[in-house]
DNA sequence: GTATGCTTTCGGC
DNA sequence: TTACGGCCGAAAGCATAC
């Protein structure tokens, strides 16, 4: 079962305050650029209504708001965690295996206290959507399924408040009108690829050559579609552990070329990262920078360090280098700087290195 | 050949 | 027609090690 909460920052943001409810919201983020600039994180269905979409401009979604009482919030991290924290205690419960996915989903393996019923799975669907509602104030969107893949396409059939049954049977007839893009790794880039081989829906995928699939998104990719197209996923409902990376991206209040203002920009968020590791208690093993020129292209730079550091010192050091190596090669305007910290790990260590060790002595 | 590590890009939310 | 965030993980593509 995938649980997935309705557009989660803005029901959020009525949740505090319920006298939003009958208008458009729009939580945004703003750049800090100029005024309004910045991009739309989520709206709530009034506002879809008129056309608001993530990951709009916010300029254009005030455009298409302009002559109705709306309200554009700045998103409040803080409130959504807590918010998220309470859904996912309560949603906990009801799991014999348990998956946060981002701040909104859950999947539930719930395969054995319904004892394999379809029926008992949608009778607890419906009992986890008005404990939702009468102990949060919070809607959901449902889907069940024999594995995580069916699951999760069936939460997006009917949204918002929705809940979408597909069982074994109807596995195949589900998924085969459906746009390709519904499943998961086929986005604007794959799609547009699949459409040119006249792959639109999932059921010309389940139709098209496994062996021509592999030749042309390579083996994993490839033999992943084709079983993505028929229903076959066993991927196990397990939690997550810690984040394996944590990175900070900002927007410039100016385009610009100048390393000295990146490297300005680059130390803030250094400072900041550097802040969140020393809090987490970890370390980092690779810098990585990221860029966004004025044409919203995205480049991307990183250096492995030969041993785990958690000096804010190094990290400045390695993210600076690897900017004036970039805009010596090339003198681009930046829009955006980042900078990524992966390869994280504990202080003191070595649970992932162990197991790796002995993993690894079994051949 | 297979496994592993590193860098870059893609895609989801 | 333009306008435009901040994260995260997965995978590709390449190099090197076994």
């Amino acid at each position: 079962m995938l649980v997935d909460l309705d557009y989660f920052y803005a029901q959020s943001e009525e949740l505090r305050n319920p006298s939003l409810k009958n208008k458009p919201v729009v939580v945004c983020v703003f750049s800090g650029r100029t005024e309004e600039s910045g991009a739309v994180s989520t709206a709530n269905y009034i506002a879809r209504g008129y056309g608001v979409r993530s990951g709009m401009p916010i300029y254009l979604a005030k455009k298409k708001l302009e002559s109705v009482d709306a309200a554009f919030l700045p998103v409040d991290e803080k409130l959504y965690t807590g918010t998220s924290d309470k859904v996912m205690q309560l949603l906990r419960v009801y799991a014999d295996e348990f998956e946060q996915v981002g701040i909104d989903e859950a999947y539930l393996d719930i395969t054995k206290r319904v004892q394999g019923s379809f029926q008992n799975a949608e009778n607890l669907a419906n009992i986890i959507k008005s404990e939702l509602r009468n102990q949060l104030g919070l809607t959901c969107s449902v889907g069940v399924g024999p594995n995580k893949l069916v699951a999760k396409i069936a939460a997006d059939e009917k949204k918002p408040d929705g809940l979408t049954i597909v069982e074994p049977d109807r596995v195949r007839g589900f998924l085969e009108p459906l746009a390709v893009d519904r499943l998961l790794g086929v986005g604007l880039k794959t799609a547009k690829k699949m459409a040119a081989m006249s792959i639109c829906t999932i059921g010309d995928l389940a139709r098209y050559d496994v062996q021509r699939l592999i030749s042309t998104f390579g083996r994993t990719r490839g033999t992943y579609f084709h079983n993505a197209s028929i229903g076959v996923d066993d991927e196990p409902v397990k939690e997550k552990g810690e984040a394996a990376s944590l990175s900070r991206i900002a927007t410039l209040v100016q385009n610009t070329s100048d390393l000295r203002v990146v490297l300005e920009k680059a130390n803030e968020l250094c400072v900041d990262l550097y802040a969140n590791i020393v809090e987490q208690k970890r370390t980092f093993k690779s810098v990585s920078i990221i860029l966004i020129a004025k044409d919203l292209s995205v480049y991307s730079r990183s250096r492995t360090l030969e041993s785990s550091s958690n000096s804010l010192e190094l990290m400045e050091r390695v993210a600076g280098e690897l900017f004036e190596a970039f805009l010596s090669e090339n003198p681009i305007e930046l829009r955006r700087v980042g900078v990524k910290l992966s390869g994280l790990s504990g202080i003191g260590m070595g649970q992932k290195q162990i197991t790796g060790f002995f993993g690894s002595r079994q051949d």
